[in-house]
DNA sequence: TGGAATTAGTTAGCAAGCTAACGAATTTCA
DNA sequence: TGAAATTCGTTAGCTTGCTAACTAATTCCA
């Protein structure tokens, strides 16, 4: 089994690993990491993000965050709120728990990453990440349909700029 | 934002594109990413597996791989069996129609990985090979509550040797 | 200005992962 | 030998992703 046949499942399986790992690390705050993620990015921004700009900024699909607001609205760690600019529109807003708990989440995040990723050297850091990111720029190029969200957050047209 | 902070949500990218990319193309014929990895795994075995067996070397869980088969069978792709010799096993047999596909399957999949990887340079590829395998190590090293099925499978412990 | 196209959010329904808890069969060992 | 522990497959119920199809609101333009 050479390289090139080993990478595929290996991806596949490092990802995973790293999600289940911050699960397990989250669990006791009750959070999973699609919600803290979630939390972080509402965190990050100065100005009330609709959700729409969510769902790309996060790339996923905007019916999968639906149900994701769902499940943080009904644990009280955010509120909808209709815009005024736009009565289409909804602003998500973060409740005063969850900017409690953003600090240790984030300290928990930072932790893991430099648990896992110390002992390895800044150049192979950054091969690993030039290799990672070749990779995906050739995969999402041409499955192009218009309405992958990942790839949209990615070059920046999240719809409202 | 520094290589250390880029590399989690970029391995996360990487998989989703990667995955999305293989489904569109397997599409149709009908298969997802989980169903081609379970029938290539069975293709590869010189003898019958049974569900256990086939769980650990896709690094799922039993309870996955019961509705997997379930739509594999129902698909006709596949067909389980009382085992003889211990009457709790069932194993799991590829039908010919899923024979003859599998073929086209492993090529789709080959051309995939060689267009992806093939302007990388192999000294390039080695080390972000070396990399993932540190980082998933540690991540799935402490975790264990010996459940892991991918962990297990990885370190050849799947139950029955 | 008013009909057509677009955009924001939602619902419905599927896929693929998980844990917990269970029944049936087998293995272990006092 | 027979009770306890283990193993295999299953069901039930959750999460987190997806697409298709819908409603309501806004924007575009003939």
């Amino acid at each position: 089994m050479n390289d090139i046949d080993v990478i595929g499942p290996l991806l596949h399986g490092v990802a995973r690993a790293w999600r289940l790992k911050l699960d397990e690390r989250l669990k006791p705050m009750g959070l999973s990491q699609a919600k803290w993620r979630t939390l972080l990015r509402l965190s990050m921004s100065p100005d009330p993000l609709t959700q729409a700009e969510i769902a790309s900024h996060l790339g996923i699909e905007e019916p999968t965050l639906v149900t994701l607001l769902h499940r943080l609205e009904d644990d009280r760690w955010v509120a909808r709120k209709n815009a005024a600019h736009d009565r289409r529109c909804k602003t998500v807003h973060l409740t005063r728990r969850a900017q409690r708990v953003i600090e240790e989440i984030n300290s928990e995040a930072f932790k893991l990453r430099h648990e896992l990723l110390d002992d390895i050297t800044a150049a192979d850091l950054r091969t690993c990440i030039r290799v990672l990111n070749h990779i995906q720029h050739k995969a999402e190029k041409g499955s192009g349909n218009g309405k992958n969200s990942a790839a949209r957050a990615r070059n920046g047209k999240n719809g409202k700029n």
